[in-house]
RNA sequence: GCGGACGGCCGGACGACCGCGGCAUGCGAGUGUCGAGGAAAGUCCGGGCUCCAGGGAGAAAUGGCGGCGGGUAACGCCCGCCCGGGGUAACCCGAGGGAAAGCGCCACAGAGAGGAGACCGCCGUCCCGGCGGCUCACGGACCGCGAGGUCCAUGGGAUGGCAUGGGACGGCAAGGGUGAAAGGGUGGGGUAAGAGCCCACCGCGCUGGCGGCAACGUCGGCGGCAUGGCAAGCCCCGCCAGGAGCAAGGCCAAAUAGGGAUCGCGCGGGGCUUGUCCCCAGGGCUUCUCCCGCCCGAGCGAUCCGGGUUGGCUGCUGGAAUCCGUCGGCAACGGCGGAUCGAGAGGAAUGGUCGUCGGCGGUUUUUUGCCGCCACAGGACCCGGCUUACAGGCCGUCCGCACCC
RNA sequence: GCGGGUAUGGUGUAGUGGUAGCGCCUCAGCUUCCCAAGCUGAUAGUGCGGGUUCGAUUCCCGCUACCCGCU
């Protein structure tokens, strides 16, 4: 089941994690650390809009779309003791077919939990990035779930 | 039929599968039921509600409003009417009090921009000229015997004349010209020329009658031009307004100190006639003043609450509600009766994939078919308005023109 | 939820109701062997829609965009 990430903190450090870019989305994702108290078992999932996307119609909308995306995909493909955001973008999240849509967001899945891609490990970043504050996840290798 | 004015309404429908939020029910799987708008928007006004401010009166400051009457809980909203402007009309538009309380501004142009002014111009008097007459003197020519007459030239004089030139002084403000605006307008009389100088009408001011609740209208009398425009410049007049906002506010639980609250005891300075005396107080309680009332002022004791943080419950939707009928009212609206309950979340619920129909656009000679698209826009305490956005469509009333009967 | 402010050439900014200025940029010319600098000249602007006024960047109303507070 999803879990919603509704914590303005959750937002800000999965941005700072694992990040891809698809024409329907922006997909972040974080592997969380054990200290911070959620059950390793939960997958959670948030959802933004900034107002670049539009008024509140428009806003809700795309949400709404993302919501369903996940529904179909994340819960049966994402790992357990992640969190995900899924951003919209102005006109696209909105106005692409559902099921490209669908096809972004499994292939920023496959993406993230591809293990020989050094973006699927954000404990070395090649860009120089400055490391993240909560070091456990560094040093797991994401795995696909069985 | 064409064109136009005004008012009101709808703003996709039905179905399938997988999903979402609240409530009810069930041990549970689940089941049942309800689930965004006319603007929910902008936050521009007005209220309800809640807390804060001791009560009353006045003032100041600040902000707003501004024809009159009505409606309303209230309003800057609505209805009706008046006045002004626009339109052939239906109808539309108007921040629509005061400019003789005061201050300020009116660029450029123009002579002059506010108790104004004289550039061109008009008129009078005088002076210097011009023209044509009159008259005198002298000269010449001609006619006549003569007295004298006629004509020409020069010079002088006086008075009057002119479609006449220039100048000085004075009168005038009609006309030209400048300007957004030139110190009432039109016509006539009058005058040297003119002018409210006089008269008529209009406008303006004062005033009386009548109609109207009133704004105002209408009829008459008087005055005789005085009062340019701008107050969405300052301002004056009248009216209105205490502050904050549901993250208001209330309750509960966890957690516990340096503060706070309540009650009891207690409390300033000066004067002398030493008294249960008199006088003066200080500070606080809405920016100020006044009145009333209250408290503090100095410590001690007792009792109670408790900062910050986190969570839960409540406020939370039945209300100036909606619909129907009826009565009053031109209407806005109000009275009465009946029926109905239609989101209450707490980072926030309506989505995805389709089918049929509907609408719009494109393609097509047309039909069929095919393709694409579905206005503006999402409740967050609740109402009444205003403003702004809106694909397409429907209904009603009225006006103008053309044609037919 | 409650409020406040700003909008002026491409850019940064002035501006008492009366012809909207200035610096940089851009363009052209001069200068130089060439460039830069310098000199001369030019282009280009009041966010939008109404209203008041003879006249609006300025005053008033309504929109739009952006920015900033408080809770």
């Amino acid at each position: 089941m999803l879990d919603i990430l509704n914590r303005r903190a959750d937002f800000l450090a999965a941005a700072r994690a694992v990040r891809h870019t698809r024409p329907g989305l922006l997909f972040q994702a974080r592997r969380r650390a054990e200290a911070e108290g959620v059950a390793p078992e939960r997958l959670r999932v948030g959802f933004t809009c900034s107002k670049k996307v539009g008024n509140a119609v428009a806003r809700n909308r795309a949400k709404r779309r993302l919501r369903e995306v996940a529904r179909l995909e994340l819960s049966a493909n994402g790992l357990a003791g992640w969190d995900y955001v899924l951003i919209g973008r102005p006109g696209a999240t909105a106005a692409r077919p559902f099921e490209d849509l669908r096809a972004d967001l499994v292939s920023a899945l496959r993406a993230t939990h591809r293990p020989d891609r050094p973006s699927a490990r954000p404990s070395d970043p090649p860009s120089g990035r400055p490391a993240e504050g909560t070091a456990p996840q560094n040093t797991v290798v994401p795995r696909r779930q069985s």
